[in-house]
DNA sequence: CTTTTATTCTATAGTCCTATAGAATTCAGC
DNA sequence: GCTGAATTCTATAGGACTATAGAATAAAAG
């Protein structure tokens, strides 16, 4: 009966469609994008494109859903360990700037072009990013409680920070696939624990001004 | 000789032009908008645009010209002062942020749609925009040199940390006019300054874990 | 008031784009 | 190899957009 089955090559080229759209998307964006772009990437013709997607913006739906779905999902692993608050800092990290090395453009994609899809669409991507942001939010709390953050900490702006520095560091890492991730987490991550932690040891190295 | 003079008010209408791109750009994209949006914004018609322009392409350039230009200045005169390191942290993130509020959307342009421009014009903003982060990278070499910040900071890592956090800040508040921008600004300069400084004092309010 | 110049408008050629309809092709199971 | 279903293609309607040409209006100068 003709329903698209799990591993049909429907499924299989549907996410072909996705990837490829992601791929345009990112690189010149929604508007700039062309239908006939995003066919020709995949190798197929335009037409075509019209079996797998209703509309361009449907398209675009589910680039973004792609892009930042299991990228919450990590979080919610994240903030539900007992790792210590840096270690989730770090993990946190890690697995936004892994996102966009490894899903590609699909989560650029979300943070640059989500505007154009439609208020419904976007209120549910919308719950899907502030949960994300709330949970980070609660470990930034937590670790202010524990007494490895400063009492005097914003825990929404650090949320806010700690996202628009990776946001930042991924469009440098998907624009330039020879920056080395690994050390960008590493420096991303001593940047801002080092700013947010409160100070308890000392090293005085020599008494010049 | 119809030179267009000074202050005529060709020189007049072709800045409100000039604005109403930005703001339509800032707000739809480039290729999201119309030269009709951008006429009507200013309260003209379609075809009278291009008394002021040659091409929507030539109202791009202005625009990011328009929001990088002054901007870039800014941080010449910041670079050459003989504040302390916070100090002049402090009015980068001002300026860069303060930019945002009042030049409104034409920096968001600049950071957001100039890969649309064509490869000339694009080499010489970038020309502007990398002298911004070189005198900022320098900013940090002084910094460490006088011994405020640890020995270990990739100045360029920094350099670019900055410009991203302010260009993800600026995002928001471009976004959001509620938001307070002294705020902000001392989160931001507190946040890397706390996290790029040697620490010297010590404060141990109680033993607690 | 008349002429010249600056500014804006109307109308349109020409291009590109999205989405659809229906034909052509490939594939799976018999 | 035949038959029906799945996949892709061709062709195109219908709409939007950029840029231009030339008319119309406003402003300035004499």
């Amino acid at each position: 009966m003709s329903v698209h089955t799990e591993n049909s090559k429907y499924q299989h080229q549907r996410l072909q469609a996705i990837r490829s759209a992601a791929t345009v998307f990112a690189e010149k964006g929604f508007h700039g994008s062309s239908t006939r772009d995003i066919a020709e990437h995949m190798g197929i013709k335009q037409g075509s494109l019209y079996y797998y997607f209703k509309s361009k913006e449907e398209a675009l739906g589910e680039v973004c859903l792609f892009g930042i779905e299991d990228y919450v999902d990590h979080m919610k692993v994240i903030a539900g360990s007992d790792q210590s608050f840096e270690s989730k800092l770090m993990a946190t990290i890690t697995s936004h700037l892994s996102s966009y090395r490894e899903r590609n453009e699909a989560l650029k994609v979300y943070n640059d072009e989500r505007l154009y899809l439609p208020e419904e669409k976007r209120k549910n991507l919308k719950l899907l990013g502030s949960g994300y942001r709330q949970l980070l939010e609660e470990i930034f709390e937590e670790g202010v409680r524990s007494g490895v953050l400063r009492e005097s900490i914003d825990c929404h702006f650090a949320a806010q920070a700690v996202i628009g520095t990776c946001n930042a560091w991924g469009d440098i890492i998907v624009r330039d696939p020879d920056v080395d991730l690994f050390d960008i987490i590493q420096k991303c991550t001593d940047l801002l624990i080092n700013g947010f932690r409160e100070r308890r040891t000392i090293k005085r190295p020599n008494g010049q001004q």
